[in-house]
DNA sequence: GAGTCTATCGCAACACGTTGCAATAAGCAC
DNA sequence: GTGCTTATTGCAACGTGTTGCGATAGACTC
């Protein structure tokens, strides 16, 4: 593996990877990734159909949730669940992080790999469960929510 | 609110709590709430819809979603997202508790709440965000898969 | 360059969950 | 008991995501 550069690299990875399985580069791959690439933070499976589809109308959604599980396979992309058990779909070029959806104002936190350490970490003495960055979401009440919902 | 006894009083306890709204008691949410107690862990909404059927095959899909969301709404049941994005229900009668979903070998631990506090507690060290237990569902290795999963 | 193999695509159907609407029936006032 | 109000129900349609299958077309061998 090696260091790599991750974004104008990506289609260059790409296609090495999928040309030592065996597997093939096409335009609509190329499509999706590029839009994966462009909705930077965290997009949902239908939205990702719709963007393809102004690039390339003929797409359709089981090519597109095809190509991203084959995206994941090959570890340059992911998906979680949102709070309304929604995928949401991002590249792993992102850095790796979980999420914190708070309920009393519907916003959305990242929460990165440094401060969740700490969290990861008392999870494991607690339970001996290695817990996965990308897939902690949690939903609950930000700081600023606390404050002001003094019931 | 006063203290109450979880099940046999469970009728009851919904019965007065819709009253109160000037909702009704119907047969059909007498069977939705029956299954749910019966499939004491946690159960799909698929899995309680054909469950309910089998006692009343005239109930409907968005009859026994309404009735769970009722149920939600009064504090009565739960519902969380599984590591595959479905949602899955259990009566709030049940202790209040999160949820390991180990990837390697498929089995779901419960997080009891004294094992959670410390994880909690870090969290809202770390964050400032005060996480529900109950939507905590954490995917990754339990103890036994990351020792025999020496890669 | 011709032929073969097979990954990918588009289509169609399905599964799960949600929502809007009209018909029904439960609860209440009189 | 009669009539009114409105919560609940069933139906139908929709949105999101998944899967199976036949057709297509890209890549490889000779």
């Amino acid at each position: 593996m090696a260091t790599e550069r991750a974004g104008e690299g990506l289609t260059e990875r790409l296609q090495v990877a999928l040309k030592g399985r065996g597997q093939r580069w096409t335009e609509q791959r190329q499509i999706i990734v590029d839009v994966l690439a462009a909705s930077d933070g965290h997009a949902t499976g239908a939205e990702l159909i719709e963007r393809v589809r102004e690039q390339d109308p003929s797409a359709t959604p089981s090519t597109v949730y095809r190509t991203l599980d084959l995206l994941e396979e090959l570890g340059l992309a992911r998906h979680h669940h949102g709070p309304d058990g929604r995928e949401t779909y991002h590249l792993e070029e992102t850095v790796e992080h979980g999420h914190l959806h708070c309920r009393g104002c519907g916003t959305e936190q990242e929460l990165d790999a440094a401060a969740a350490a700490p969290i990861l970490k008392s999870i494991a003495s607690a339970t001996g469960f290695s817990a996965d960055l990308d897939h902690l979401s949690l939903q609950g009440l930000c700081a600023a929510c606390r404050a002001s919902q003094v019931s």
